[in-house]
DNA sequence: ACCTGACTTCAGCAGTTTTTCAACAGCCAA
DNA sequence: TTGGCTGTTGAAAAACTGCTGAAGTCAGGT
C-alpha cells in the first residue's frame, strides 16, 4: 500500500512517516499543499494522510480537487480543529475519515488499515455488488444470480474496473491505462475483445444486460 | 437508504432514530443482539448501526457474523469504550467505523453520510440542473421532467458546454472551440444542426423550452 | 526440452450509429 | 424584394462497435 503524507510541521511528518514504515508501508511525503495535490495526482497512491492547514493550497481545497479527478483514492484528513463544523467540511469536500490532533500513533494506525481494508480489502472481505452480479476483491470469486462464474486474469480485471466505477461511463482511455498499462493509443481493439468476453459470460444468459456501450464514450456498467 | 439500528438503550435508541428519520432514512430498530442479528440477515439493509453492549449477543460478534454472512452492509459500531483496545476489535470484526458515545447528533449523522456515500456511489458526482433538465457529469446521464434522455457523445458535449454556462450567451465561435475544437472558421452549418438535434430531444416534448437563439450572438440556456 | 491447453492479442469484416455536408425553407428587417 | 441569418432535412461519409478465426504467448505437466 503506497500512501501520500501531505503535512507542513517537519516533527509530526517525521513521525508520522517512520510509524508507517515501520508498519511496512510505503510512505511519501509533501510539505505542501500545491505539491501535495500534484504529487498524488500522478504517482498511484492508495491513500493520502493530508493535513488541513497547509502552505500554499489548504487540505480542504486539495481534498476537493483531489476527490473530483481520483475518486478511488482514500483520503484521511488531520486537523488541529476538531469542532462539528470542521468535520463536516471535511467529509463534504471528499474525506472518507477525520483524525483530530494530537492523536496517538495506533489510533493512526487503526484508521489507515480501516481505510485500506475499505478499499482494497483485506480481513472480512469487501464486495462489490450491482444488481444480481457480485465481486469478491479479495478472493476474487464472481457470482451472477447466485451462479458462480468463471473469469480469465484479464476479464477479472476489466470487471473490477467496471465495477469499481459502477454507474460511470468508462472511456476506452481510461480501461486501456487501468486495465493494459497502456499509455498511448496503440490502436488496438482488445478492449472491445473483452468487453464481448465479459458479456458472454456475464450479460448472455442473464436479464437485465449490465454492461452498455455508450457510443464515442465507452463502456457503463449498471442496471 | 434502510438502517437497522441494534441498541439496548431505548432513550438512544428513539433520539437516533427521531433523528435519522427526520433526516429522510428508513430505520428499523431491535433492542438486543440476537434480534439485531436475524433482522439484518433477513432485511435488506444498507447500514447496520450496531451497539457493542447488547443482550443474548454481543456487538462485536453479531458484527463477525453478519460481515461474514452479508459483506456488502455497511456496520457502524457505538460504544462507550474509547480505548484504543476497543476500536481494534471492532475494526478487527470488520466495523467500517465506530463511534464513541456519548456522541453528538450531527457526528453521526456526518458518518452515515459518508458510509453511504462510500458504498453507494463513487465519487462525488456533480449535477448541473436548468428546470427540469438535469446532467450529471460523472454519469454523463440527461433528464428532463424526471425522463431519461439518451444522446449521442457530441450532442452531450454540447449540452454540457451549455449547462456549464447556462444563463449565459454562448457564441457560435466559443462553441465551435469548446466542443469541435475547431480554431478557425470552416463554413460549416454543423453546429445549428446540432442545436436542431438537442432541442428535438430536450425541448420538443417540454415546457418551457430551454434553447434560445439570440439572433447574431449565439445560444443560451435558460428558463 | 517438449507438448498441451488456456489465455491473450491481432486483423479484418460486417453492421450500425454518428457526424458531416449541402441544399433548401423560413423569418425578419432594410 | 433582397440579403443575412437561422432551422430543418436527407443523404453521404466517416467513425465506431461487435464478432470471429487465427496467430502468438505463457505456464504447467510430462
Amino acid at each position: 500500500m503506497k500512501i501520500l503524507l501531505v503535512e507542513d510541521e517537519v516533527k509530526l511528518s517525521s513521525f508520522v512517516r517512520k510509524g508507517l514504515e515501520g508498519e511496512g508501508y510505503w510512505i511519501d511525503t509533501a510539505f505542501d499543499g500545491q505539491l501535495g495535490l500534484s504529487m498524488a495526482l500522478h504517482g498511484d497512491y492508495d491513500l493520502v494522510i493530508l493535513d488541513v492547514s497547509l502552505p500554499q493550497l489548504n487540505g480542504f481545497d486539495v481534498c476537493r480537487r483531489l476527490r473530483a479527478e481520483r475518486p478511488q483514492i482514500a483520503i484521511l484528513m488531520l486537523t488541529a480543529l476538531g469542532g462539528i463544523a470542521h468535520k463536516t467540511e471535511g467529509y463534504d469536500a471528499g474525506a472518507d475519515d477525520y483524525l483530530v490532533k494530537p492523536f496517538e500513533f495506533q489510533e493512526l494506525l487503526l484508521r489507515v488499515r480501516a481505510l485500506y481494508r475499505r478499499y482494497h480489502d483485506a480481513g472480512p472481505g469487501r464486495t462489490l455488488c450491482v444488481a444480481d452480479l457480485t465481486l469478491h476483491l479479495t478472493t476474487k470469486r464472481v457470482t451472477r444470480a447466485g451462479q458462480p462464474i468463471t473469469l480469465t486474469a484479464r476479464e477479472y480485471a476489466l470487471l473490477e474496473h467496471l465495477m469499481l466505477n459502477h454507474g460511470q461511463v468508462v472511456s476506452r482511455v481510461d480501461i486501456a491505462e487501468k486495465v493494459w498499462e497502456l499509455k498511448f493509443d496503440t490502436n488496438t481493439n482488445i478492449i472491445d475483445v473483452y468487453i464481448t468476453y465479459l458479456r458472454r459470460k456475464i450479460d448472455k444468459d442473464f436479464s437485465p444486460k449490465l454492461i452498455h456501450t455508450v457510443v464515442g464514450m465507452g463502456y457503463v456498467l449498471r442496471e
